[in-house]
Order: structure tokens, then sequence, then C-alpha cells
DNA sequence: CAGGAATTCAAACGCCGGTTTGAAAAGTGG
DNA sequence: CCACTTTTCAAACCGGCGTTTGAATTCCTG
């Protein structure tokens, strides 16, 4: 499962052999389909636990965030989704398996998104709802999606945006810089309703 | 070349075999070896006009956001990024192509990045450099970036968003509504440039 | 310790991928 | 029309893939 992970974040399902899987495992090939039914049965549980993984990482501090004022809470939530760009780092990992799957959906991570995603975004809703708190269900739906947008661009192109011609390299005192400044767009952006 | 690029867009570089373009465009086997020296080859030429296509949808109207308002032109911009949204035109198909090579980055596409990518980052640098006139160079490139990633949220993971449990659905006049939506509040965001 | 179930293993199978081949066809300039 | 190059084509080639097989080994229980 460990090497399995490692293998599908680095390089995808159809990017990833079993052969590979199995050699970095140093376990036999048709052990695989004795245990989880195939490529696809494994593919399925390590996304499994790449999902539960990650949105736990949220959803465990979700009780924290209430009792702290809104700005405080939009930061810390955005801190906590830039996170994934210090390292490569288990989160990391799960994040890049959750991207590859953003460009063809599998099965499996349709069903998934459709039953477990809720509550996350849910967290998310109800963070941007502190500050929009008349706005009506598909502008608070659209803003918690165009809040995750704002992390998610710079987590996704990690690498690509480390060369040029942009050469953003973070480090640990640069992702805390660029949680804050974010946060900062984020809350002054949805602080007035309307401007014009 | 049409035909190649469809199936490119739809299962990306190793979802797509020879044998299945080939169907398509109903030529022979051997004759992209010898046009395009291999996959690779016509993969490459397929990646580089949907490249340029991409960058100069925006750049080809740059001068005319120049005589807008800051306002105005970041509205007409945010407008643009989200078009694909509406349809499988050959826009957002483009768009698909360059979403595969976000998760990992072919060689040709990181080039054709580091070379050709400045000018389209600089327009979105520019846009939001007319906000925030004496941030410094690195806070700018982030601010164009972070520009990016609130509208390629909803153009990356439209089909996603469509189903359960979020179930936006966007015709002409909802992508019209988003586009102002997130015009807002990016503008409210960069107005001040400091809030604490 | 015996005997049956569960697990490991090396080998082979069938399939599909991109590429190569060598001959046939089409195009071109003198 | 002829020599020559360029392009098309069907077939074969080879490698890597996921899976299956059947025997060997380990594990567990009575």
């Amino acid at each position: 499962m460990r090497a399995a992970e490692r293998l599908f974040a680095e390089g995808g399902y159809d990017g990833t052999s079993i052969r590979a899987i199995v050699a970095k495992a140093k376990v036999n090939q048709a052990a695989i389909n004795y245990h989880f039914d195939g490529k696809d049965g494994l593919y399925r549980e390590v996304l499994r636990v790449a999902f539960r993984a990650l949105t736990e990482h949220q959803l465990e501090h979700a009780e924290e965030l209430k009792s702290m004022s809104r700005e405080e809470a939009l930061s810390q939530f955005i801190r906590r989704q830039v996170q994934p760009l210090l390292g490569r780092d288990e989160y990391s990992r799960h994040m890049r398996i959750f991207n590859w799957e953003t460009v063809q959906p599998t099965t499996v991570f349709r069903n998934l998104v459709a039953e477990e995603a809720a509550p996350f975004l849910g967290l998310a809703a109800d963070l941007v709802r502190r500050f929009i708190p008349d706005a009506d269900q598909r502008t608070v739906t659209v803003a918690a999606i165009w809040l995750l947008g704002q992390c998610s661009v710079f987590v996704r192109n990690r690498e690509q945006l480390a060369e040029p011609p942009v050469g953003l390299v973070l480090d640990e005192q640069a992702v805390e810089w660029l949680s804050a400044t974010i946060s900062n767009w984020v809350v002054s952006g949805l602080r007035p309703l309307r401007t014009n």
C-alpha cells in the first residue's frame, strides 16, 4: 500500500505498473491480485485512504475554527490548504493522487466525492458565510470553491511555478507569507458585499 | 492533427493510442511515424498549436484592456478565462490538453511554458499591478497567479462541480454571473493594500 | 503433529501498445 | 514516357502490461 501510494502519486493510474509497485514493495506480483483483486482494487484502496486523510486533515480542526474570529479562522484554513507546498510529505502525496483524478475522474473517485466531500465543502462554505451572511446558497457555494481555487493553484502547480519564467521557490517562511497574503486578499474581497 | 487534438484532450497522452487516432482520422498507422516522427512528435505538434491558441486568445485583446478602467479590464480578463465553461469548443479542448500537463508536465510543455508563458503572465501581472502599484515584484507575480487560480478552479473542475454534492450547472447567463462575482471579489480584495 | 486452509511464488498467457519493414502507389521533373 | 523521389499501406515485430495458473510454502487448528 505504501509503495503503491507513492508510485500512484508520482505517475497516476496509467503511468504506474504493478510490476513497479511489487518491485518497490518487494512482494510477489500475484499477491496484488490475491489481496486486492487486481490493480483496480489496489488503486481503489489507496484512493480511499488518501481521500479520507485529506478531508480529515481539515475536518479534525473544524471545531477550533468556530471559536476564532472569522478572519483568524479563514487564515488558519488557508494555511492548512497551502501546507503541502512545503515538502514531499504524506499530505502532499495524497494531494497529488487527488490531482490526477481531476483531469479524468475514476468512477471510484466520483463516488467518493459525491459521498464524502460534502463535510469538507461545508466547512469552507461555513467559513465564507461568516463574511457574507446574507448571500444566497449558490453564492456561498461558489465562494467556497473560489476560496479553494486560490490555494490550489499554488499547490497544484508548485513544481511548474518553481521554474522560469515564474521562479517561485517556497520555503517555510515564504509559505507563511503566501498564506497570509492570500488571507488578506480573500478577507478584504469578501468583506464588502457590494462595492459598486 | 484534428483527430489527435480531440483524443489527446479526452484521454491525455498515455490514455490515447495511435491506433485510436488513425482510426478516427482514417489514415494509415505508419503515416504518423512518417510525418510526425512518432507519437511524441505528433503530441508535440498538437501541444504547440494548443498552447499558442490559448495564449493568443488573451493576448490579442491585451491592447483593448489598457484603455479600460482597471476594474473593467480585470473583469474582461476574468470573463475570457472562464469562457471555456460554456462548451466543448476548440478553446476548452485546448484547456483540457493543458490541464493534463499540469499533473506531470512533459519536457515539451515545460519548454513551451518557459519560453512563451511570460507574455501571458505579464498581462495578468499588469492587470493586478494597477491595483497594487506599490507592491514588490514577488507580490505582483503571486497576485497574478492567485488571479488565475480563482478562474481555473471552476474551469478545471467543471464536470466534477456539475455533479453532487455541488451541482453547479453553468449556462451562458450563469457564467456571466460567475465572472461578475469573481471580478467583484478580486477587485475588492486587491483594492485595499493593507487592512490590518 | 497431522491435515486443511491461507498465502507466496515463478512462470507463462494473452493482449495491446508504438514502431519498423519492405513493397506498392502516387507524385514530379526532364 | 521514364527515372526518381515522396507518400501510402498491410503486415509483422517486439516489448510491457495486467492477469492466470498450479505448485510450493507457511500458517493455523484440532
